[in-house]
DNA sequence: CCAGACGTTGTT
DNA sequence: GTCTGG
DNA sequence: CCAGACGTTGTT
DNA sequence: GTCTGG
């Protein structure tokens, strides 16, 4: 679930001004200052990109995390890359009760903007890419757990973060059809006014339950879609400017799941 | 009691 | 860290 | 998860 | 078709 985010730095200088402040905005330009300007994250457990979170330790401050969250009891570095391969998402129906989310769901949730992401669509033998994004927002927020990891060897510390996930809309169960599927699935899309209230701390059961109730799936006619080029392979436009462009597929056409 | 896991994704 | 399985 | 390989022979 | 590597 979630092959890959596109979350361009222009769209997160963009957010960090309008969230935080100047001083914030500025701050993560220079946070930001060496990464290229990329139409494309990978989230397939080869490659842990960092991206922007807010989370609701500071809310208005902008941070970078790693994607693919590592426990904090995690004992060594070994353990942690081989636990982060597997905690790229977090299924919304058991964040509350696996001991790799627990902590997270109950006091380190986060949100991470983006303009859309990507998934892969099956048809004959062969998988195509697309792009799926709001109709009516530039970017949105993404629920997201995180966690700090101290590795103990090294001192280093480790902000990460998982993409929480629900069941599948409408437009999702038509795209999202890989043959080994227990069924489509979507990562949490948070209105403007739930943003704030995913990042509320709970104290008791019924803030628990105010958390709950924002894992669902977002109306599917809200949402639109298209078909982009191959992402990986020769052909791969990849972490590229441009892998977000429309890109027709002949064979497609005859039978656009979109169509 | 200790050892080992701790996770997600995936159709026609 | 904490739970489960043996 | 997807992309790509998928094999053997021969010396120093 | 199925496994491995990224």
């Amino acid at each position: 679930m979630c092959y890959g985010v596109k979350a361009r730095t222009e769209m997160s200088l963009r957010i960090a001004k309008s969230r935080g402040n100047k001083e914030a905005a500025e701050k993560l330009a220079k946070l930001l200052d060496p990464f290229p300007e990329f139409d494309l994250h990978y989230g397939n457990g080869f490659t842990h990109p960092k991206l922007v979170v807010y989370t609701d330790a500071e809310p208005r401050e902008p941070q970078l995390a790693l994607w693919g969250l590592i426990p904090a009891w995690v004992k060594d570095d070994a353990q942690g890359k081989q636990m982060w391969n597997q905690t790229l998402n977090a299924r919304g129906e058991s964040i509350f009760e696996k001991p790799a989310f627990r902590n997270s769901a109950q006091k380190k949730r986060c949100i991470v903007f983006v303009e859309g992401f990507y998934e892969h669509h099956h048809f004959g033998k062969k998988t195509y890419p697309y792009f799926i994004h709001l109709k009516d927002r530039p970017q949105f927020a993404l629920a997201g757990l995180w966690e700090e990891w101290k590795d103990k060897e090294s001192g280093e510390r480790k902000h990460t973060f998982s993409i929480v996930t629900t069941d599948g809309n409408e437009l999702m169960k038509r795209i999202h059809n890989n043959p080994k599927a227990d069924g489509p699935r979507m990562p949490v899309i948070l209105t403007e006014a739930d943003e704030e209230k995913w990042l509320a701390p709970i104290q008791n059961t019924s803030d628990e339950d105010a958390i709950k109730a924002l894992i669902k799936p977002y109306p599917a006619d809200a949402m639109t879609a298209r078909s982009v080029r191959p992402l990986l392979g020769k052909e791969g436009t990849g972490n590229a400017d441009g892998a977000s462009e429309i890109y027709e597929y002949p064979e497609l056409l005859l039978a656009d799941p979109l169509a």
